[in-house]
DNA sequence: GTGAAAGCGCTAACAA
DNA sequence: TTGTTAGCGCTTTCAC
């Protein structure tokens, strides 16, 4: 009678250790690698584990060693107001893509192959370290709120954050919480919070640079949001490199970082600046967007107009012709963001740290 | 002093109690919104809880309720062998995108925007009801025993699965451990699990009728793996359809649902039957891919031929032209996924149900 | 090197 | 309606 009820429900460490004959301390100390336990009680234990297919707890090993080996990736957008289903705050950084009924924030997000890159470093640094990404969205103050909460309740042992906007407010919330956290890119103000980020700057030159190097000369550029420190830094860097080499004048149309805005801007461009013959565009979608106007113009890419992009996402292999664009390390940017948070985590006193990439020209077939 | 030390780290019911004046079972229930609390003291504890800044500790409460709040979204490969970081198993479903050093299965599978749909759907799903995706892959042996190593820990209550190879053996080991789960897109072999799918051969359907009713007489086929269920079911669907309305024959060039892919059997079938005016591509990326090489052979689309895609993904609007697809209501299909495996939750002896979605089509400038 | 015992913070009987 | 109490399964001193 009593003996079979012991054998209900899932094992715990009390079968194991009864079916091994030792006490629950000694098989917690087998399971979690602990030295100081004799090799044949070790044995014995082992066996005792698969044979009752013993798994340990995961919510109790947490209550008491008060780590949930989880992190949670949230995107976060700016949108202060947007709750009640309406999606008013559309990030910049996305357009439209058939999302389904009503493409909300996730959808926008994911169309992107931006995010799916950042998962994928998240992901390879995490796995190996037996710890897990919950996603997370808040893109409405709501939403935030139950990061934070989230974070609070101990559910994550932090936060990667990756904005779409700039200003945006849960860098600052989750700092003031005390919370860890870690930002992909720079924050917009100023935040005493860790984060890795592109020397877009660089980036921009080398577009730069190329394009005059293969004998460009009228050349205009379609930049990212102007209020999203990337959308600035790279036009900025554009602009400097194009100055220094004696064009103080460039042309520009100003994008969102869609494919769409691309098409647009492009087409502005080219409604003032009918002879121009390079473009450097801030991102991939937008480099994409703006060949298919070219063509559509009867322009041919690279031989009458050249185009470079940035990022080196799907988007330029997927383009025709293949895009010269200029490369972000994504992936591993996003790593490197994951192995700052889990530093942190380690050592909680430790300073803000900021990791900057190196970019790098990538050429292909648009110029 | 003693009163000193109560205020230490994060608070916990008994804080929040003291506070209130009241007992800690009180304060759950007035947390937990169980009725049965005298009004007055329901506010009582309401002010202690933000005076103390209380957040209920997860693990404590998971340990108890035996639930995690969590389900793991795992997408599942079928590599039996690959170990060690050799990604010799590269899933049919993706592409090489510029995945970074050395392209993992992680990278590839975020390369299809179908993914970023699926996480949409189920996120929207998941938001409202508290609970959250913990993102896994499960590309190896190793990874899928973590999967399951996982659920059984209590870390996620449940776990849906997109799997991208036909074969897969997650499903089967997870509901031989009574694990439960739910599948985007019915199993290789018969398993019983529940799932959400598309009707295939419907959709392939409404493209073969839309490409003879715009006229079109000598039309291919590209197809997706045929060792993949939705390969199989789309192609069949496509050629009962043809010779249906009086064409036995239609040329067949498999592809691997990249666009890559798409444009290698689109340059197969140019030169096989350079006279084409029509061809169907069972998914949007090989239609896009299949675009381009038209392009590049001198075939104007739609006018010498038209394409029509599947899936209507954000490749359908990125495509020049916008693609003539067939929608997948994939954010839908994977809201009902999370749907099935919530309610298998609640109601643990169900059986094991399918829901199959309805494909629509989609008319654009293609075809 | 091993065991006994004290909690981690919470929920849910059961009493009152 | 509210309080008391007994664990949930685990880790971790502290003795031995």
């Amino acid at each position: 009678m009593t003996d079979d009820r012991r054998s209900a429900g899932t094992p715990t460490l009390e079968d194991v250790a009864r079916a091994a004959g030792v006490s629950r301390a000694t098989v917690s100390r087998v399971v979690n690698g602990v030295r100081n336990v004799d090799p044949a009680i070790q044995e014995v234990v082992r066996q005792a584990v698969s044979v009752t297919g013993y798994a340990p707890n995961r919510a109790a090993r947490s209550l008491v060693t008060r780590r949930a080996d989880a992190v949670a990736l949230v995107v976060s957008g700016a949108g202060t107001e947007a709750e009640a289903g309406q999606e008013d705050s559309v990030p910049q950084r996305f357009g439209g893509a058939p999302g389904g009924p009503g493409s909300s924030f996730t959808a926008q997000v994911f169309a992107d192959p931006f995010f799916g890159r950042v998962v994928t470093g998240v992901v390879d640094y995490l796995r190996p370290r037996g710890m897990h990404p919950v996603l997370m969205f808040a893109e409405t103050a709501r939403a935030r709120d139950e990061v934070v909460a989230y974070l609070r309740q101990g559910s994550a042992d932090g936060a990667l954050i990756v904005s779409t906007h700039a200003e945006d407010p849960l860098p600052g919330l989750l700092t003031e919480a005390g919370l860890a956290a870690v930002l992909y890119a720079r924050p917009a103000r100023p935040v005493r919070i860790s984060y890795v980020d592109l020397a877009h700057q660089d980036g921009a030159r080398l577009a730069a640079e190329h394009l005059l190097a293969v004998g460009r000369r009228r050349i205009a550029t379609i930049s990212g949001p102007l209020d999203v420190p990337a959308g600035q830094a790279r036009l900025a860097g554009f602009r400097d490199t194009m100055e220094r080499h004696g064009h103080p004048y460039v042309p520009i149309a100003e994008g969102r970082f869609t494919q769409e805005s691309g098409e647009a801007a492009m087409g502005r461009l080219l409604a003032e600046h009918p002879d121009l013959d390079g473009v450097f565009a801030a991102n991939d979608l937008m480099a994409m967007g703006a060949c298919h106007v070219l063509r559509e113009h009867g322009r041919r890419v690279p031989e009458d107009v050249a185009v470079v992009g940035f990022d080196d996402s799907s988007a330029a292999l997927a383009c025709r012709p293949p895009l010269t664009t200029v490369r972000q390390p994504v992936e591993a940017m996003a790593a490197e963001m994951t192995r700052l948070l889990l530093d942190r985590l380690a050592r909680p006193g430790s300073p803000a740290t900021s990791v900057i990439f190196e970019p790098e020209l990538v050429v292909r077939a648009s110029a």
